[in-house]
DNA sequence: GTTAGCATGTAAGGAGTTACATGATTTT
DNA sequence: AAAATCATGTAACTCCTTACATGCTAAC
């Protein structure tokens, strides 16, 4: 009944924001963009539908094959499309480009929805992004010197891994943000103060 | 009251069998072991330890600085320690090879504490972790085929992204069983074949 | 003398999972 | 006709966080 602050609705306007879909097409395009772990399942997928319908975000679609006898078959399925209000809410979303964007669980939802957002708001993301992962990386690198001294086999590589993997999150943000940079100024990438 | 199945007990086990400790050091060294990412909270730890002490896993260890006068200060702290029953149920859980050790929660805390790991449960957690991604890199693969098609920009690198991560997570997989098998035959790491 | 940091703890609630219940249709 | 897959939904429970409550000591 509460907040339904999750990473989910967030996704699940996205979704029907590019084509009405039912629940269990949904959840399969679901999982490919929240990251193929941790799978979304049926017991978080209805409800929260269902919070959305109540809201006036989202509404139920007429079958596409409206009218026709058969929905070529299955079970009747629920097609959901979004609303006007739910496109705003979904605007509204996308460009909050504060902390909440770059928190490591929204971040991959923001991104992959980045096509339906205000350019402003994607190079204030990816620099919050990539501020949060240069944090992380003083922190670790500090983390590793201090287990170096320890002595601490297993956990030295584990932070090791760690730190490498942070930097290299960190590179490749540093692309993507200089991309976004040459293709913002409408001018070809020439690159002038990073 | 009911499983407390998480890492957290593991990761508290592990960390007070090499010394005794209290609760706020204890939060402390976790976060370094859980990634540094998603720091646990009081609210989470503190009940954790209540419950260990009711299953008689940790007992208060009596202040190190014993009979001394002052605790050096500040508030009185609990110094908890491992009790015999604790070692075991330690033990136990660290022997444990199968899925459980190789999920996305599990794995960092089991390698932390390979130390304390039988060699046979090592290899075989860090073996099962490798198919584990490698079945996540293929499903990738398929995914990042098919976005191609469709051409989603922002969705296709998230995804390239995410698969040249897995794609390093299993070279360094295979580099760690590696050094695993070299040590554990008893010759030394002479790291014939990279 | 008030702020900051150490230290322990509880109550309420958010976000999600598992397991279950139901039912239709297609494939074997 | 059995099994797999599509499809929707609920109830109970797990794990964790936030916000609060308490109190002690050191530093400004």
């Amino acid at each position: 009944m509460g907040k339904r602050n999750g990473v989910l609705i967030l996704a699940v306007l996205g979704l029907l924001h590019e084509s009405p879909m039912h629940g269990y097409e949904l959840r399969k395009r679901l999982n490919s963009i929240l990251g193929t772990f941790h799978a979304i399942s049926y017991g978080s997928l209805y409800p929260a539908l269902k919070d959305m319908l109540a809201r006036g975000w989202i509404a139920e679609d007429g079958p596409a094959d409206a009218g026709a006898p058969a929905l070529s078959g299955r079970r009747a399925r629920i097609v959901y499309k979004l609303t006007a209000e739910g496109k705003e809410q979904l605007q509204s979303m996308l460009d909050e480009s504060g902390p909440e964007a770059w928190e490591d669980e929204r971040f991959d939802v923001h991104l992959a929805f980045f096509g339906k957002t205000d350019v402003d708001a994607r190079l204030r993301i990816l620099q919050g992004r990539r501020s949060r992962l240069e944090e992380r990386r003083a922190t670790l690198r500090g983390s590793v010197a201090r287990t170096r001294e320890r002595l601490d086999d297993y956990t030295l590589v584990l932070q090791q891994h760690g730190l490498e993997g942070v930097e290299r999150e960190v590179r490749w943000l540093s692309e993507l943000i200089a991309n976004e940079q040459a293709s913002g100024d409408g001018r070809p990438a020439s690159n002038e103060r990073g």
